[in-house]
DNA sequence: AAACGTAACTTGCGAAATGCAAGTAATAAA
DNA sequence: TTTATTACTTGCATTTCGCAAGTTACGTTT
């Protein structure tokens, strides 16, 4: 349900880069195909990790959002991106020495961001 | 690296169920295709996740191991299990039991079961 | 309101990855 | 010495994927 390269990276930018439309995916992932990404968005809908909703803002804006079984995944992605930090080079070292400082307090940041910005239909 | 559909199976299986050979990964995935499965292998080990050496008691047998980075990947499976456990239907509910019972327990009793285990090859 | 730009897709096609069936080589068991 | 087992490889059809080029709906500019 989540074995194959991308969607794993999707809920991962959503939660810790706060990604929340089809664009940010798109512009930030070198490599993705158009319809693949579009495929993958719809599988995770499906398996109920993410919901979509218009933007009230902007008709043309889809907006994703996290709903508490994707953030539920946030201990999963925290592991791996420690475990990637100290076994592989990656990036972004500021949000690695955060999750190694206090692993629970950066997971209860997480939820704290998230609260209130996960649409209606859970 | 590990964003296909077979190679966290293959660790999380060496690593909570002890397979050790091509033949038990084999008869335990339906549809995993056998030239998926060496390769697969081949690049768990390429990327010194796994290394393998032949059986001394059965020259027929290759032994797979995991080195100190896969056992590394614990925490990142067990995550994954429990995270599983709490929003699919799974199966082996003891291990689960096991693991939400003390995490850190578990944890260390999957790292004292692999020592001596590893190859020499680190 | 006409023209242009942008966001989120879909479609078509070649290339790569995968599943399945059928080997093969080395060793073990009968 | 024949048969079984283990760990693979090879060939081929199917599926998935990456890339480029649309398409549709909306927003912005003039």
């Amino acid at each position: 349900m989540l074995g194959d390269r991308w969607s794993l990276l999707i809920v991962r930018d959503m939660m810790l880069l706060g990604f929340r439309t089809y664009k940010e995916f798109m512009e930030c992932y070198e490599g993705i195909a158009t319809n693949i990404l579009a495929d993958r968005l719809r599988k995770l809908v499906a398996h109920g990790i993410l919901t979509t909703e218009a933007d009230p803002a902007d008709g043309r804006k889809m907006i994703y959002s996290l709903t508490a079984k994707g953030i539920a995944l946030a201990p999963v992605l925290t592991e791996m991106v420690l475990w990637a930090a100290g076994h592989e080079k990656t990036g972004n070292q500021e949000l690695v020495q955060q999750m190694r400082a206090d692993k629970a307090k950066f997971l209860a940041g997480v939820r704290e961001r998230w609260k209130g910005r996960q649409s209606i239909r859970a």
